[in-house]
DNA sequence: GCAACCTCTGAGCCCGCTCTCAGCGCGCGG
DNA sequence: CCGCGCGCTGAGAGCGGGCTCAGAGGTTGC
């Protein structure tokens, strides 16, 4: 059997249920950020393409004939919402993800994301776009992979996407916005060392000035709160970054 | 057996008692609006078509054999109870929700609405229809998942959605329209963590043009009288949005 | 026509979260 | 064994999300 295993990734492919690949088309008018998310998602394990506006994404979606598509609200010619209703007209069953800016008539989101449609706000952080879309599509049941459910579990460790809760051992663990994204990133990436650059560039959003101190910051805190008095599963590899391991007994 | 499951909720999809899926059929000439409502039903688990005047509406109906149809009564060619009538010739025992403006003849909706048919006026919110489809197809005893009653539990907390009751631990709390129908969302998504923008997009007509900070004072009010002195089971998540969860204990 | 209620707006406050800075420990290389 | 630098952590400032109160406007019912 030989199924192309999309670059980088270690994850396996996210297949559909007759195991071809899941396909993505992400449209964006800005190419560097177009750019930077085509490569997370391929990363995620996904077919992407990509369209720099509403005409040829549309275009392009006829052709593709996307699981998803990821959308950027401002287009240069066409309205996101025309979009939206020509791409429903290719196929129904589409999950779409919206990009919009903060300050931007969210008047006009709500609305368009009534479905199980969902929309993520600029600045943003790649693990969260990722997220998103992941939950889309297991609340579409359309990868075999997430049919199991939203839980995530490393050793002792449990993570409730949904409901954003997280266990050790049975006990709750209470997590800020950005210990749970950052938590969530390594518990995604199990016994795989993630260096602080990797990491600022997941969990932080593209537009961060900061440096990557923080990222010891809220590793710390994490430890704080998940090893507390535990035996410890984040590990420090100095000069390369750090690992989530369960313990090994 | 492998039915696909349609996008959306997490809920089990809305089958009839042979085991298909539920069908709906969309008449508005607003074609955003009728976009929304197609998003959101399909969300719900119904195979959704649309169609914008009368003529087309009966085409489809034929195609389709709709189980319901959710129906504008203003129409650029017919007016809604000739559709009505027709939809009786195709499918007599056919579910249909007007959608009517405020002012227009609520006499003439009285006489139809008679029949076992209910309505909606415009603005409304997706709740809304969604929970009236639903009582629809429930009093019709065609959905084989809504037999088993109107009743939402959560922990101590239940709604009679009929009744338009809500008890917690055997009290009577008495809420208003707007405190009932996210009271309702909520309860529809236990341990579900739902956005501000989500519930605005549900709970909220879709034309609703304020703030996401009415969210929060009706989440306040909620607390008054649904947690007032009791375990709390509305949590904030800061940064995310709000949970209802049964007291784990 | 009045009273009660409901819905929404705006302002102000509080507090949790995020990040900066600084100091210290410790591993590692010399 | 010493010194450097990476990583860790405590303190604290600033910010912004979220809560509450007060009140205006609208609607319903008497």
């Amino acid at each position: 059997m030989n199924t192309p295993r999309p670059r980088g990734s270690g994850r396996p492919a996210l297949t559909r249920t007759d195991g071809t690949p899941l396909r993505v088309l992400v449209v964006d008018d800005d190419p560097d950020l177009a750019e930077v998310l085509s490569g997370a998602l391929r990363y995620e394990g996904w077919e992407v393409r990509t369209a720099g506006d509403g005409v040829s994404a549309l275009a392009e979606a006829r052709e593709l004939l996307p699981d998803a598509v990821v959308l950027d609200v401002m287009l240069p010619d066409t309205d996101g919402f025309a979009v939206l209703r020509s791409l429903h007209g290719v196929r129904p069953d589409v999950c779409v993800l919206f990009l919009t800016a903060r300050d931007a008539v969210e008047d006009r989101i709500a609305g368009i994301t009534a479905g199980g449609d969902d929309y993520v706000t600029k600045p943003f952080s790649l693990e969260e776009v990722v997220a998103r879309l992941r939950g889309l599509l297991r609340r579409a049941g359309m990868a075999r992979q997430l049919e199991d459910g939203p839980r995530l579990t490393v050793g002792d460790l449990v993570m409730d996407e949904e409901a954003r809760e997280v266990t050790r051992g049975g006990e709750l663990v209470e997590l800020s916005r950005t210990e749970f994204e950052l938590l969530r990133l390594l518990m995604r990436n199990p016994r795989r060392v993630l260096s602080k650059a990797q990491i600022l560039d997941r969990v932080w959003s593209y537009d961060f000035g900061g440096q990557a101190h923080v990222v010891e910051l809220y590793i710390s805190y994490l430890r704080k709160k998940v090893d507390a008095g535990r035996e410890p599963m984040i590990h420090t590899v100095r000069g390369a970054g750090y690992v989530l391991k369960p313990v090994t007994r």
